[in-house]
DNA sequence: CCGCATCCCACATGATACTG
DNA sequence: CAGTATCATGTGGGATGCGG
C-alpha cells in the first residue's frame, strides 16, 4: 500500500472513451480487414461471397464479424434476400461514405509510399542482426 | 487428401505482399495506438514520457514496441542523448509527415461522428438483446 | 528517465467442419 | 450461398521488477 501513482485515473476526455477523436476512428475503421472491406464497398453493393474474394486471404468467419461490427456502427447496411439459395447484399450507408475520403487517401498513401517502407523495414531488420 | 479447394492459393498482387494497398497502409498505421502516436508528433519532437502522459491508457511496454515498429517502418525518428538521466526523443521523419492528412482526416472524422456511432451501438445492442 | 525482461491473461484472428 | 460452431494460435496488452 504505498503511495505511488498506483491510483492514476486513465482520462478518457473523449466521449469519456477514447483519450483523443482519432482513438475513436482507429476503433471504426481499425483492426485488420475493415477499411479494406469498406473500400471495395465504395465502388457499390456486394454480396458476401464477393467481399471474400475480394479480401483475399479473409476467412469467412473474420469477414462476417467484421461486417457484423461495421453494421452496428452504422458503416455498412446489411439486406437479406429471403430466397433459395441465399443472397445477402452489403452496402456502405450514407454515413459509412463520410469515410471515403479517408479510405482514398489511405490506398493512395499505400500505392506511393509502401515499396519505401518495405526497403525501411529490410534496412532497420539488417541493422538489428548486426547489433544483435 | 480430397479433390477440394484446399489448394487456394493467396493472391497478394500487390507487392507480394497485400491483397490491396488499403491493407498496406494499414499494416503501417494500424493497431490501437500508431495513428494517436504520429497525430501527436505533429506538432512536434516528443520525449517518451510527454507521448506516454498524452496517450492516456498506453503502458510503457506498448508505447516502446509501437515506437520501434514506426522507427522500423521510416515513420518515426529515434534520438538518443546520452545523458543522464536519459533522454530520448521522438520526431516524424520527413516520410511520416506524409501522413499527416490521413491522420489529420481520422481526427476529424472522429471528431464529428464518433457520437452518431456510439449511438448506432446502442440501438444496435437494443435490438441484438430483443431478438435473442 | 527510458526501456528491457519476464510472466501471464484476454481477445483478435485463424483453420476446419458443419448447416439452413 | 452465407453463414455457425468449435477448436487452436498469435498477438495485444497489463503487472512487475531490473538495468543503463
Amino acid at each position: 500500500m504505498s503511495t505511488e501513482n498506483k491510483d492514476q485515473t486513465v482520462v478518457k476526455p473523449f466521449l469519456n472513451q477514447y483519450s483523443c477523436p482519432v482513438e475513436g476512428t482507429v476503433d471504426v475503421i481499425g483492426g485488420k480487414w475493415k477499411s479494406v472491406i469498406i473500400f471495395h464497398l465504395l465502388d457499390g453493393t456486394k454480396r458476401f461471397n464477393e467481399l471474400k474474394r475480394l479480401n483475399s486471404g479473409i476467412t469467412q468467419r473474420m469477414l462476417t464479424l467484421q461486417l457484423r461490427e461495421l453494421e452496428a456502427d452504422g458503416i455498412v447496411h446489411r439486406e437479406v434476400y429471403p430466397v433459395v439459395p441465399p443472397k445477402v447484399e452489403y452496402s456502405l450507408t450514407d454515413f459509412g461514405f463520410s469515410l471515403k475520403p479517408i479510405v482514398v487517401m489511405m490506398r493512395e498513401w499505400g500505392t506511393a509510399n509502401m515499396e519505401a517502407v518495405l526497403s525501411h523495414r529490410d534496412t532497420y531488420q539488417e541493422k538489428e542482426k548486426r547489433n544483435g
